[in-house]
DNA sequence: AAATTTGGTCTATTGTGATAGACTTGGTTT
DNA sequence: AAACCAAGTCTATCACAATAGACCAAATTT
């Protein structure tokens, strides 16, 4: 199962700050969110029983990469709503948002840096 | 606020067949998806009350285009995980997603389809 | 030793999406 | 008129995400 909005928001922060202790997280997330910290803690542990992290002493790491897990969401997001196809779901994008010709280089760039070689 | 997944699959089928009766949809809609009539009517009431149909004389037609719709779906997705950034949301897809040349032009070509001129 | 802080759990509420059973009503056959 | 069917509503269940209050235990400070 993939990971959910908030378990991603709470993500960010531990991947930006790890190896962290539990109590900073709480901090962080209350300043960023203003998030109570029984709310970190219910976040923290529905994480560790997901496998993306592990806490040793209260010092919280994770154990999935940051573009391996919003690589799978990505992908559960565009398999659930447009078959699979990230096509559709460009054009879907693309229909309402406009583009500079630096975004869409940049954009270029990544679908190049992306084939199968 | 945004289209859910279940009423996008019905969308999907009243956008192909419409004007298409009520009577018709659960038709379908139970043959590809299994669903029961009830779950139909509960779903299209939905989407009138959120006005993305009209009925009249249980002969549903669409108010909205699925362009537009769709469009909307994509960017809520990309600003509730992803900071409403479309580089973010590619790297992030591309990262364990290989494309074929074929895939990278068609794609190319979408962007430069959205360039501001 | 008492008080405080820190880390953490357990339970609960609220929202909402997905799905469906039971029922009603108005028109159509027989 | 009786039976039937098509359209539609109402109520309900289940799952799960987001959020937090009350509480507890171990460690640390005073």
């Amino acid at each position: 199962m993939s990971i959910s909005d908030s378990e991603q928001k709470l993500m960010e922060i531990i991947w930006e700050n790890e190896p962290v202790k539990s109590g900073s997280i709480v901090l962080i997330a209350n300043e960023k969110f203003g998030w109570k910290k029984s709310t970190v803690y219910t976040v923290i542990k529905k994480l560790t029983e997901k496998g993306f992290i592990v806490s040793e002493n209260a010092v919280i790491s994770s154990l999935r990469q940051r573009d391996e897990v919003l690589g799978e969401k990505t992908e559960t997001l565009i398999s659930k709503g447009f078959g699979g196809s990230l096509p559709l779901f460009l054009t879907a994008f693309l229909s309402r948002e406009k583009l500079t010709r630096d975004e869409a280089e940049e954009l270029k760039k990544l679908i190049d840096e992306a084939v199968e070689s």
